[in-house]
DNA sequence: GGTGTTTTAAACATCG
DNA sequence: CCGATGTTTAAAACAC
């Protein structure tokens, strides 16, 4: 019944061949711009590196790992954040990595990011300031984030989609008053399953030098947003007045799953959380396509993860360049930005003023700029600071002195 | 080689 | 009708 025919020009770009060469090719594209990777589809690329084949596999990635990290920093949920990969341009050195890393960073600016999907959305909800994303923004996050995709073909969007579906991590909020023009839902991190995301974080080997934060599991510590809670809440209404019973919130949208082969992935997840759900998961819905499983295992064997500490990082904002799709289609329209509710957050949480920003600057240059102003900006806010504070300390200890003369003063007056 | 996990592809449905 | 989104199934790829 479905649109068999309108097989869109996307889905015929999803073809596993296509996939290939177009994802290989752009592997070693070092130094590839984005303007350079918006222009058009994989451009034919010379693959001069055969060992290229094995993006992930490929011992590159061990060099990269180092520098991918000094591409994070860490969100106020102990996320990484992932800064500019692909500010690559040279003479812009990332302020928390020496300038070696920029040729290194080039590569990982192109090649396969080493997080899963799930992860990768993850971090594009949590980066969001609602905490919910609809799936569009999430491809812009991602596309962001990771060059990568932005010359990947699209069967990575499927993919994402895929695994919003599958994943029992993610949920579905449906879109809140008004903004009508808004497609689709809002996807959101449940919030039990929030450890586990930031544990199979924590345990990718890219993150060893994070310092992660993993918040109580409880709903009520998440990061629920108010429009999420209330979106949840519209929903029970809605489900009460259907006479239907009213979902908790860790189940808020029902997912039916058959995955055939899938059935142990709770438990592993249990293992790092068995104090922390209250609610019992019937193991053959369990999909969570666990982000922590098997990452967790896989990763625990391969790197030293530092200890859990700081929970008060600081949430780096670097403005991004953006990347539009060729098709335009992909969009980074900032209406869409505005469009859920981000106007809900009037400090406009820092993750997502980079969108904002990216929407301002649609090159890198102006965006270069940006950030050397940004950066300026600051300095200069520090400076004023230091100097209140100075100004400050000045005026205490003046009317220290002050005080205090005027109390001797007093005192040889009353000698007299 | 078996098992479990993740990714990819594809078909189909629904919605705006 | 079209395109974006969401769901589901299947299979390949990969790691352990």
């Amino acid at each position: 019944m479905g649109p068999v025919i309108g097989m869109t020009p996307e889905k015929r770009a999803e073809t596993p061949g296509a996939e290939k060469v177009a994802g290989l090719s752009q592997i070693y594209k070092m130094g590839s711009l984005p303007e350079a990777v918006d222009a058009a589809r994989p451009k034919a690329t010379l693959v001069d590196n055969e060992s290229a084949d094995d993006e992930l596999t490929n011992l590159n990635w061990l060099h990269e790992s180092t520098n991918l990290l000094t591409n994070f920093s860490f969100g106020s949920e102990g996320l990484p954040i992932v800064s500019p990969l692909y500010d690559i341009e040279g003479d812009d050195v990332p302020s928390f990595g020496p300038s070696c890393y920029q040729s290194q960073e080039k590569k990982s600016a192109t090649s396969k990011p080493p997080y899963s999907f799930s992860l990768l959305i993850y971090m594009a909800i949590e980066h969001s300031p609602n905490k919910c994303l609809p799936v569009k923004e999430i491809y812009s996050w991602i596309l962001n984030r990771f060059p990568y995709f932005a010359t990947a073909p699209t069967g990575w969007k499927n993919s994402v989609r895929h695994n919003l579906s599958l994943n029992k991590c993610f949920q579905k909020v449906e879109r809140s008053h008004g903004k009508v023009n808004g497609k689709g839902s809002l996807w959101c991190v449940d919030p039990e399953y929030k450890p586990n995301l930031m544990q199979a974080l924590k345990k990718q080997p890219f993150s060893s030098k994070s310092t992660f934060y993993s918040p109580p599991a409880s709903p009520q510590s998440g990061s629920l947003s108010p429009h999420y809670l209330s979106s949840v809440l519209k929903q029970n209404q809605v489900r009460t007045l259907k006479g239907e019973k009213p979902l908790p919130l860790k189940t808020a949208m029902q997912k039916k799953r058959s995955y055939s082969n899938a059935f142990n992935h709770s438990s592993a997840m249990r293992l790092h959380e068995s104090d922390s759900l209250a609610t019992s998961i019937d193991p053959k819905e369990d999909h969570n396509y666990s982000a922590s499983s098997m990452a967790a295992q896989r990763c625990a064997s391969r790197s030293s993860v530092s200890s859990l500490s700081s929970v008060d990082e600081v949430y780096e904002f670097i403005p991004k360049s953006s990347h539009v799709g060729s098709d335009g289609s992909e969009g980074f329209r900032s209406e869409e930005d505005t469009d859920v509710d981000y106007e809900d957050d009037p400090l406009g949480d820092s993750g997502y003023a980079s969108q904002a920003c990216a929407d301002t600057t649609e090159k890198g240059q102006p965006d270069k700029k940006m950030r050397k102003q940004a950066c300026q900006e600051i300095d200069e806010e520090l400076k004023e600071a230091a100097g209140s504070l100075l100004h400050l300390a000045g005026i205490r200890t003046c009317l220290g002195s002050l005080i205090s003369t005027a109390k001797t003063q007093n005192q040889k007056q009353r000698k007299k």
